[in-house]
DNA sequence: ATCCTACAATGGACATTGTCTAAGTCAAGC
DNA sequence: GCTTGACTTAGACAATGTCCATTGTAGGAT
């Protein structure tokens, strides 16, 4: 277990048994779930856990830094823990299966100021796509 | 008017009514409308056109590759009829404003093989994020 | 230890985006 | 001008996410 319980407490996020029992599930490396796959496996300790109360956590947690949210796909959003260290995503385009990677260089001095129209730009976002292994092997 | 409905035809895409002012919708330069805002504007032309048929339209012009489908927030996907000219986006944390960009460069070697995991990549996708003038403005 | 109160959780309605299907319609070839 | 298979339609359905009024509770105050 990691001090991200700690951490939460620490900023005086009050704490009940939903919150923990969400940011339990969470604390781990290279896990990108649903905000449906949280619920479940939050369910299977805490029955009653409701999907709306998932959902405002997992608001609070990326809101407070502690974890991502990623877009690969249209799908559902899925959130990625590794919040502290800053990376990119790999995904399968047929099994959806994610991996984070950090690539050498930096995007973002690689768009020209003549390519920013002014804007103030905070963020970049790389996704590479392709086909995992066994995809790739069918 | 572009030669967007001659390239269709010679494909040998059936022509509708429909189809031609979802095509004719699509046809201009820096445009990325979602599916409802395509239906909308068809609309405006073909009151009774349905969301169906836009929905089934516009897979077929990505499918064929005359259009792009974008993904840049987890709303409703983005159609981008620039599709002959690769691009990457800006796009305004605010106000969704998106903006097509070219950086320099390339993000595939970037991406050293110890951190390909066996993929076959086949796409990538840079999106940066920010403000836009006005929105950083206020 | 008990009480208070603000904050959190619940559940169910609602919203958005997209997909599917059965039946009707029409473009294009003959 | 027919015929036919592809296209369109309307609306039900599905997946994901948000909102709100009500109920519950964590944590400080007494």
């Amino acid at each position: 277990m990691s001090d991200l319980l700690e951490r939460l407490r620490g900023r005086g996020w009050r704490m009940t048994a939903q919150r923990r029992v969400v940011a339990e599930v969470l604390d781990g490396d290279h896990v990108h779930l649903t905000a449906d796959e949280v619920h479940a496996r939050a369910a299977e300790r805490l029955p009653e856990i409701s999907r709306a109360t998932v959902y405002n956590t997992l608001g609070e947690l990326v809101s407070l830094g502690e974890i991502l949210e990623v877009s690969t796909d249209r799908r559902a959003k899925r959130y990625d823990p590794n919040a502290h260290r800053p990376h990119h995503h790999l995904v399968c385009a047929r099994c959806g299966a994610i991996r984070d990677v950090h690539p050498t260089g930096n995007p973002l001095s690689d768009l020209p100021d003549s390519e920013r129209f002014g804007f103030t730009i905070s963020d970049v976002e790389v996704t590479y796509r392709g086909l995992c292994p066994p995809c790739a092997g069918a």
